[in-house]
This record gives C-alpha cells, structure tokens and sequence, in this order.
DNA sequence: AAATATTTTAATCATTTGATTAAAAATAGA
DNA sequence: TCTATTTTTAATCAAATGATTAAAATATTT
C-alpha cells in the first residue's frame, strides 16, 4: 500500500481559503464552491483533501478556539503573577490577537450559538472561567461580588468593540484606521478602568 | 377588483415562527420549510403572504434593529437629563429588553457583519454614536477620551454577556435562572461602574 | 523507460431549497 | 343558494449545493 504524502502547500491553500471563507460568512452560508474558487482549484480537490464540508470546519473551529482561548489561559493559570500583573498582561496580548484576528469573536460565538457541540473546548473554558488562579484572586479582592462579573467586564472591554465592528463600518463611522487607534487607546484604559472597578 | 383581506392572525402565525427561526438559527441557516413548519401550515402559504424569504427576513430584522436601538434612542437624545441620570437610565432599561430577547445581540450583529446592506438603520445609529446629547455630555465630561471608549463601554458591559450566553451554555456554566440572576447584579453594578470611568 | 502511485480535473449525482402553479377548500357577497 | 373572491394545499420546478466518479495529468519508484 502507498503512503500518503499530501503535498502540504496545496493542502494549506484550501484550509486558508477555508479559514478566510468560513469566517467571513460563517459555516452556513459558506459554500464549499467559493473556498475551492478562493483556495484557486478545483472542487472535488476539496474532499479528496478532506472529506467535506464539515469536517473542514471543525479543523478551522477547533484552531479558531485555541486563538480565541490560547492567549488568556496560560496567563490567568499562573501562580506566579499578581492579579494587577494578569489584567496588564491579558489586555495588550488579548487585544493584539484580536487586532489580527478582528472577525475572529464574532465568528465563533455565532458558530457557538449555531451548532453548541462544535464547541469542543467547552470544558477547559468553563475551567478558566470558574477555576483559574485569576478567579481566586478576584474573589481574595472582592469576596462580595461574583468574580464572573469582572471576568466579563475585562473580557467584553477588550471583545466589544470587534463584535460590534461590522456596525461601525456599515454606518461608515468608521473606518479601518480610526477603528485600530480606538483600539490602541484601549489598551491602557481598559487597564485602568478595570482597576477602578477591582478598587472600588 | 378584489380587496385583500388577509387573515391577520395567519400572517401574525408566519412572522412569529419567523421570529424564532431567523434569530435562533440566523438568515443563511434557516429554511423556509422550517419557518412554514414552525408555524404550522403550508410552505406555499408563506411565499403567498410574504412573497420570498428575503422579504420576511428585512421584516424581521428591521424589527429587531428597532428593539436593539429603540430603547437607547429617546434616551440618548434628551437633552433635559444629565449624563448620570441618562446612564442610570439605559442600564437598567437595555438589561430588560435584553432579558426578554436574549438572542437579539448575536443575531444583529452577525446578520450584519454577513450582510451590510440588510442594516437600514444605519444612518440613525450612527447618529446616537456621533451626533447624539450623549456625546456632548460625554465629551464635557472627560475632553481627552474619545467618546465612543466610553459608549463602547456603556453598552458592551450590558450586551456582552448575552452575546457569550451561549458559551455558558455550551459549556454547562450557567443555567438561564443563574444567568439572569447575573444580569440583575450587573443593573446596579454598571451603573456603578461607569460612573467610577467617568469620574477618573 | 516502464510501471505504479498520487494528485487534479471535468462531468455528474442526489438532495436540498426557494419559489411557482393549478386546483381545492373556505369565505364573502349577491 | 349561487357566484365570485380569498385562502390553503399538494405537486412540481429550476437552481444551488455537497459529494462522488472516472479519467487525465503529474510525480514517484523500480
């Protein structure tokens, strides 16, 4: 029998154009005939490679969770750092990401909400969100409120604004520059604000 | 010729199951059969009284366009209350609206973002975001931030969770009577909140 | 070079899907 | 009641779409 050896680059033209076509129209109104168009080959390339539609969606998921995810966890699970240390690290490092990635919040929590067992890393977020080093730090600051509340807040400061983005370029408020520079001012007051909040 | 007396419970039977398919599953995902079936009668009957999909689509979208801005608006706009009355008003009314139509965020903005030209409201939101009494007061208040830092601010700490319900969901997190329980803390905490931003 | 294996394509299939049509059923008007 | 109008349905259409197939093109092995 012969091994398979997949020429790697046209394998990663389709899961590129996969990527790009997927999160720019979400897994329904995707159609497997405009990734082949975008990837530059033919349709049936796009099984031989992998298999459907579906499948190929749940590689760019599953990848499009761990950026999503992959940047905070190792932050709030370190020991090592105070919780004003973790806030000034998450918020910089998250917004860069999505700054890279501006699509990327909108897609996945829609595909979530869509198809919730597409969601595979259900269970290390849910850790994240109730057992982190972060959570018992917040709750040592603000033994009174739920520490979900400030996670939310931390996370929505940084998030929002690229969830609501289509709004601002439809309404022509704003455009891709301006967008960057609100982003870029965000990164230190975000920090301060959530401050406030944890002191207060 | 004929007038048309259309049945108004039957058509009220087609726009609400409409409702309820277009923002659980969003425009692309939903098929016309399920909407017919959901609202228990003929396919054909359907297109009889709304002539394709994509036209009860806009209907319904226009509508929820209208409840996602049209608590905010009036509020924004007078000019007979001051900034902290007005964000003690939006907080606490937004948080109800979205309590009883939790899936309105999501399903707006990612129909948005797979759809620019479906936001007819744009030209009013962008408005509220630039134009609006909010603003100025905003901008007496804090002349170096960017007013939008803080609207962005404003409405992300109240729609930001229910556009990541369904990851809590998902994930087993929070069920519905824990997540409003959340929602009712945050109608004080916001406030509180947003006041602490504006006054540092 | 010949044989074998792998990659790529054009053509085609079967289903799904939005929409239409023609007829039946229900309702209103005389 | 009889007729015209409106509402509803079953059947069907045409296009779109995910997937397969068989053959051609390319690469690898011997």
């Amino acid at each position: 029998m012969a091994k398979k050896k997949i020429d790697a680059s046209t394998e990663e033209k389709i899961i590129e154009a996969a990527r790009k076509v997927f999160t720019e129209k979400g897994y329904a109104a995707t159609r497997t005939r405009d990734i082949a168009e975008e990837a530059g080959l033919n349709l049936a390339l796009l099984n031989y490679y992998f298999r459907s539609k579906e499948k190929l969606f749940s590689l760019v998921m599953a990848e499009k969770i761990g950026q999503l995810f992959g940047v905070i966890a190792p932050i709030v699970n370190d020991d090592k750092t105070s919780l004003q240390e973790k806030i000034e690290l998450i918020v910089p490092a998250y917004l860069n990401v999505l700054l890279q990635n501006p699509g990327l919040p909108l897609f996945v929590l829609s595909e979530i909400r869509n198809n919730p067992e597409h969601f595979s890393n259900r269970v290390q977020a849910g850790k994240i969100l109730t057992q982190s080093i972060l959570v018992k730090q917040l709750l040592e600051k603000q033994p009174n409120v739920n520490p979900l509340q400030f996670i939310l807040n931390l996370l929505g400061m940084c998030i929002f604004p690229f969830v609501t983005k289509p709004v601002f370029e439809a309404s022509g408020l704003l455009n891709n520059a301006s967008f960057n520079q609100l982003i870029e001012e965000r990164k230190t007051l975000i920090v301060k604000w959530v401050n406030l909040m944890l002191d207060n």
